[in-house]
DNA sequence: CCGTATCCGACACGATACTG
DNA sequence: CAGTATCGTGTCGGATACGG
């Protein structure tokens, strides 16, 4: 012990290359969490993530294609589009959650170490 | 209810961002793996985790200003260089776990997927 | 062994304008 | 409202070479 477990290395530095593969980059989580929190329409997810209209655009149809959410094109008129997530989406809630309770401590501990000096 | 809740999705949209900003990227949380498991040689993890020793430098010298490692010169000859996880790297723990846990299941997912066709 | 320096291509991303 | 088209920029990151 003490030394390098080869194995046990591998196997975490090959998953975490998968899910970066997945859902890295520095949008798919955000829209992903945006749509679990209920928001369906392209302009309301644009101002909510703060993303431009072609980064959405390209991201949505990733994230299909990759299977994280649905486009429904209801007939209008008016048109309707709606992005909905699937259900494997609801096997990132984990993720999603310790993700973002660490980033919420980390913010407070850089804070703390600022107003520290 | 059914509808958008918009301050839990602001919490985790900002929870997501800054955690994105101190550790997301390509490389951080692979060299945090490595340390984590054990490695503390620049070349051992250079050729572990698959990265150029441009990338590794670079990324080696934010991880340490951001407090989840230290650079240890041992004067010699010959000259030993370590690189060693702070006690606050153990707060990623989880997070790398269960990322990791993710990918797997992922990838598991996506070979099932291409052979079912 | 532990890096740094330099060059270079790819592309991520933003801003803006425009369309049905 | 839901995008697409175009343009421009910066950063990522590999390849290579080199130095203590």
């Amino acid at each position: 012990m003490e030394k390098v477990s080869k194995e046990t290395c591998k196997k975490r530095l090959k998953g975490i290359d998968d899910a970066l593969y997945a859902i890295g980059g520095k949008w798919k989580l955000k829209i992903i969490i945006a749509l679990i929190e209920g928001y369906t329409r392209f302009n309301e997810m644009q101002r909510t993530i703060g993303i431009s209209a072609k980064m959405l655009s390209l991201e949505l149809k990733e994230l299909e294609l990759n299977g994280f959410l649905t486009r429904e094109v209801h007939p209008g008129p008016p048109v309707v589009v709606e992005y909905k997530v699937t259900e494997y989406s609801d096997s990132l809630q984990e993720v999603l959650q310790v993700l973002s309770n660490w980033g919420e401590k980390h913010r407070e501990k850089i804070r703390q170490e600022r107003s520290g000096k």
